[in-house]
This record gives structure tokens, sequence and C-alpha cells, in this order.
RNA sequence: GGCCCGGUAGUUCAGCCGGUUAGAACGCUAGCCUGUCACGCUAGAGGCCGAGGGUUCGAGUCCCUUCCGGGUCGCCA
């Protein structure tokens, strides 16, 4: 193929196939640069030589598909910009494959075409270099993910993708059955209740590269269909999976990547990671850490704070080294803006001077609360100090947020970095404000730490589940926990997220029926592949290392998906559209 | 559903405080060119200024509505 000749080819009679690049024409001598998968390779055409191909020659435009024959030569010029710089083609014969219309977009790697654009024509848009890179990459890391975990004893079983509608969790996308009327399958949000069924069946190491589906709104880094990498196994606890994990990650970054990922990650709990960095995916590839500063305040004159812990929250701070002497008011101001994104009602700020502190609010604070606050975050001249003060809950979205914020804006997350991260210990349960009631951090199977079971009655809240989340560089790569194999338990559980029993019965009936014949212990894992290889590559948005994505509403601009259907396919299924109500 | 940014030639963009015939680059077409590789030179074609309404003597430009794309909050067990 085009990138894969080497000097051993000279002088050999090569046939090359593929798509025109580029041509360049010097009257009686035609270059074309001629594109496959593998990368590029000069063909040159001389009337000199044969002056009915050259004139064939001319036909050639950009992106026609043809098939070359010719002798492989060292060039006069060497071009050192291009891997097979060193050799051309000298062409014998030229068959034009295909035409091709002008393209809308550039075949080219610095991408100057809109995202809209790229998504519309994506069967051009994938034959950019590097898209087919990421699409080749991600190829490779699903390959060791099957090479890796059936070295390790796993099977790879498939689960249905129709399946049944249960509740919590995302949204489900639903599909009408034809035969009982007014019924519906969902698409799978993951293989969860599959893959436990499996580990009750006796299959105790499993492994899928699945599709899941949910119909919540989209990010640059969720996609309404998304792939898996899901795993299952029995007679295990957390560092069984946490070390099985570690491993495969330290595999696929070796071998797809040539990255030497030390082993084991670091692991700290959920609290330690709200505690220190506000977030339960924490990027530590730098620090501005969370610093309390509550008991320095908590009698403070400045009402903000006060008043904040009084109603139980907390006032907490990030040092911003440096960024006093960096960042301009405006600045600051924006800074705050990102705060009150998260519900924050503000951010106050001292800018720490060699003589004096520039600030929003210490007129309103005691100087022994001013050198309190100052010895806490190790404040020193030039410093940018920024707090807030709320529930906890707003303090650490607030700061977790504004720690990355600055992070950005001095390039301190620097993409060659891999910090893999375990967070483990997540509450098992979350309250949900709206539907007044406790609801599942992860999902209603994950068991709670042992020492916490007493909790359940008394403090459910405080319950620390047996649940862990990957965390690379920030990011959330993955997920899972170990499951409850105790029937008791799980009752227990699916009543205090008020679940009652017949309708526990109506939705998992199946998997709690399975229980009942002997559970082995398991839990289990999902890594976001596309999330991995959108890492991997360096890329911002998985949109970029999947081959057809969707836009923000969910659309598929290339194909037009979803679309119109048939009166007839609505009538088999039984299904009627409701008018649109008009909207005032 | 909320907020922010964007939509002008095939593509990426410029277009000031509203003022003649809407520009540039790349791409495209034709001609010339024997060592190019960001080839070069000459000529040319190409526009419903996202859509609809309004203000105005006059709208790409201002206002309203709407559609489309991106980011984000909510949402995402």
């Amino acid at each position: 193929m085009c990138g894969e000749v080497t000097d051993k080819d000279v002088g050999c009679e090569v046939v090359v196939m593929g798509w025109v690049q580029k041509r360049r024409e010097l009257g009686k001598l035609i270059f074309v640069d001629l594109r496959d998968r593998t990368g590029l390779l000069q063909v040159v055409f001389k009337s000199e030589l044969d002056s009915e191909l050259h004139s064939k020659a001319l036909q050639i435009r950009n992106e026609y598909v043809i098939a070359v024959r010719g002798v492989l030569q060292i060039r006069e010029d060497i071009n050192p910009n291009l891997k097979t710089g060193r050799w051309e083609v000298i062409a014998s014969e030229l068959r034009i494959l295909s035409e091709a219309e002008t393209p809308p977009i550039h075949i080219e790697d610095d991408v100057d075409t809109s995202e809209a654009t790229r998504l519309k024509y994506r069967f051009l848009d994938l034959r950019r270099p590097t898209m087919q890179k990421n699409l080749m990459l991600r190829h490779k890391v699903a390959k060791i993910a099957r090479d890796y975990f059936d070295e390790k004893g796993f099977l790879e079983i498939e689960t249905p993708v129709l399946i049944k509608s249960t509740p919590e969790g995302a949204r489900d996308y639903l599909v009408p059955s034809r035969v009982f009327h007014g019924r519906f399958f969902a698409l799978p949000q993951s293989p969860q209740l599959f893959k436990q069924i499996l580990m009750v069946s006796g299959f105790d190491r499993y492994f899928q590269i699945a599709k899941c589906f949910r119909d919540e709104d989209l990010r640059a880094d969720r996609q309404p269909e998304f792939t898996q990498i899901d795993l299952e196994m029995s007679f295990v606890d957390v560092p069984d999976v946490l070390t099985v994990c570690e491993g495969f990650i330290k595999r696929v970054f070796g071998e797809a990547l040539g990255i030497d990922v030390k082993i084991p990650f670091q692991r700290m709990t959920y609290a330690e990671a709200m505690e220190r960095f506000g977030s339960d995916k924490p990027d530590t590839r730098f620090g501005f850490e969370l610093v309390d500063v509550t008991e320095i305040v908590k009698d403070s004159g400045f009402k903000v704070f006060s008043g904040a812990i009084e109603k139980g929250g907390s006032v907490r701070a990030i040092n911003a080294k440096g960024c006093g002497a960096k960042f301009s008011r405006k600045e600051i101001d924006a800074l705050t803006e990102v705060t009150k994104t998260y519900g924050a009602k503000g951010m106050a700020w001292i800018v720490v001077e060699e003589r004096n502190l520039r600030s929003s609010f210490t007129k309103f604070l005691s100087e022994d609360e001013i050198q309190g606050i100052l010895n806490k975050v190790q404040a020193e001249p030039g410093d940018l100090i920024c707090f807030v003060a709320d529930s906890n809950d707003i303090v650490f979205e607030a700061l977790g947020h504004l720690r990355l914020e600055i992070a950005e804006k001095l390039n301190l997350r620097d993409e060659n970095k891999t910090n893999f991260l375990w967070v483990t210990e997540f509450p098992l349960f979350e309250y949900d404000d709206e539907e007044k009631r406790w609801v599942a951090k992860h999902h209603p199977f994950t068991a709670p730490m042992d020492e916490d079971i007493s909790l359940l009655d008394s403090e459910p809240g405080k319950v620390r589940a047996k649940a862990y989340d990957i965390v690379l560089n920030g990011v959330e790569l993955g997920g899972g926990s170990i499951r409850i194999h105790n029937q008791e338990l799980q009752k227990k559980i699916f009543k205090l997220i008020g679940l009652s029993e017949q309708e526990a019965q109506e939705r998992f009936g199946f998997l709690l029926e399975a229980f009942r014949y002997g559970t082995p212990p398991h839990g289990g894992l999902a890594f976001g592949l596309d999330r991995m290889v959108m890492l991997m590559a360096k890329c911002d948005s998985i949109r970029d290392v999947i081959a057809f994505p969707k836009v923000q509403n969910s659309s598929c601009l290339m194909t037009g998906a979803p679309d119109f259907v048939d009166e007839e396919q609505l009538k088999e299924l039984h299904i009627q559209p409701v008018e649109a109500e008009n909207e005032k």
C-alpha cells in the first residue's frame, strides 16, 4: 500500500490504488499524490515516456479513485516532510476506477471545516488521516481488550439489545412491540442485569464490548449511543476488580501507545476527593487543592461566611498560586461567574501583594481571621485566594470547577500526563430533593460496605458503597461496584429507595428470582470505550473517535435520522402520533 | 427547558456608526509550464448574507420570531 513502500521495493513494478490527494501539473510532467489509509505516495506521469498515458492523466481530479502500475524509484529530489518522500512510482499504466465530484471539504488534517459540514459529509471527513488514525486506534483498543480479558479467563458473551425497561437511571430509548399492542422494549443503558445473571449462571468471568443507549442530552463526552467495555467477575471483592482493570489499562496504554503506566493506581476515597478537589473525578495533574477555612471564620462579622456556616455549610478556599499577579480584575470577575454557574451566590477573593492585600471583603474580617486564613492557605505575595461559602454541595461543586477553570487558563492540564486514579467508597445513596427520597447513586444492586450496613436504618446518607470509579486526568473512564448477592439486603435497599416489593417484583422480578437459586458474590466494572479512545487520541470530543456520531439534538446529520416513517409502519405497531400541543 | 457563542461564495473567514456594484484566502474551471511536493503564472466562474417578519428613503449590518451547529447548567442510577 501507499504508506508501506520501502527501499526493498525500489526497481520493482508495483500497483497502487487509492484516492488522488493532489495533482501537480507541470506541462509535460504530472505529479499525483495518491492516498490510502496507510499514507501518501507520489506518482509521476511523463509525457516523454507515454504521451497517451500523460493525456489520460490530465483527466485526473482530486479524490478520483485510480489504480497505477509502475516502477518504484528513488526520487531526484527527496521530500523530507513526507514519510514516503524518498520514493515515487513512475507510472506505466493508469486506470481511473471512479471519478469524483469536487468534495465540499478538504481532505486534510488541519481541520478548517465546521463540525456540522464534517458530519454531514462524514464519508469524506473519515478519509482524513487523523480520523483514520483515531478509528484504527479504537480498533486496537478493542482488540487488546479481547486479548487481555480472554487471557485472564473472561468469556465474551452478548446480551440482548431489546430488553425490558427498568426504573431508575437515565431515560430509556423505547422500541414498540408489534405483537403486543401498547408494549415496548427498551434499549439497554448497560448490560447490568444480564451480566449479573450470567454470574448466577456460573460464567464467573464475563466481558463484552457493548453498545449502550441513554436518551439524555448530549455533551462533548456523551452520546446517546456509546460503547462500554463491560466486565463482571464472581467470587471477588473490590481489590480483585481493581487489579484486573489496572492490568488492562497498563496493557492498553503500553501496547497501543507505548506509554508505561505505573500500577497500582493511586486510590482515594470519595470523601477525600471531594474534600481536596471538590470533585468525584479529580484531575490530579495540578494542585490548587481546596482548603477548609470554616473554623477560622465561623464567628466572622462577614455575614456571607458566618451565615453559610450557621446553615450547616462551609467556607472553603483555593489558593491560585501566583494568579493574583497574573489575573486582571476582569479575569477575577470571570472566575466569579464560573462559580455562579454551579450555584454559588458569589466568590470572595484576596490578592496577596508584597505589602498589603487587595480584596473584595477583608474589611469585614478581623486581623486574626485574615492572618488565620493566610496561614491556612499558605499565602505568599502574588497569590489569588478564592472563597466560596455555601452548603457543602455547592462549595465543592463551585470550587471543584473553579479549580479546573484556573488550571485551564494557566495551561496546566498537560495532555501528556496520564494520572490514573481510583475513587472508592462512594456514598450508596443520595437524596433526591424533587422526589423527596433516597436514590441509588450508582445503581440499586450496589453493595454497601460491610462496616456501614448497620447505618442503613439510621443514616442512609452516610452509608458507603463498594463502588469505584476509574478517573484519568479528571475524566471518568469507568465505574463499577460489588453487587448485593444477599436477598434480604437487596430487599432492604429497594425499600430504602422507595421501591415497593410489588414494584421490585414487576421491574426486576427475573433478577430477584435468579438470586434465589444460589448467587456467587460478584462485582464488575464498565469502561467508557469512547472516552478512553478520546483521551488516548488526545481529542476534545468523543465524536472524533466515533465513526458516525450524533449531534447535540441526537440527530444524525449524514442520514437525517430520526425521521418520519410510513403510516403503514405505525399502523402495524398501533402507534398514533399525538398532535403537538400548541406552545404559547 | 435555561444561559452563552456562531450561521456571509464549495470551504474558512472579513465586512466599521445602516449608505453605490458584498470582499479575501483556499478550492474550482480554462490556458501556459519537464522535478513539483503550500508548484508557479494568466484569465474566469461562483452569493436567497440560514429563514420569516419589522424599523428605515435605504438592512449582510438595528429589532422581533424561528431554524440550524457548538459549549454549558439542568439531566446523565
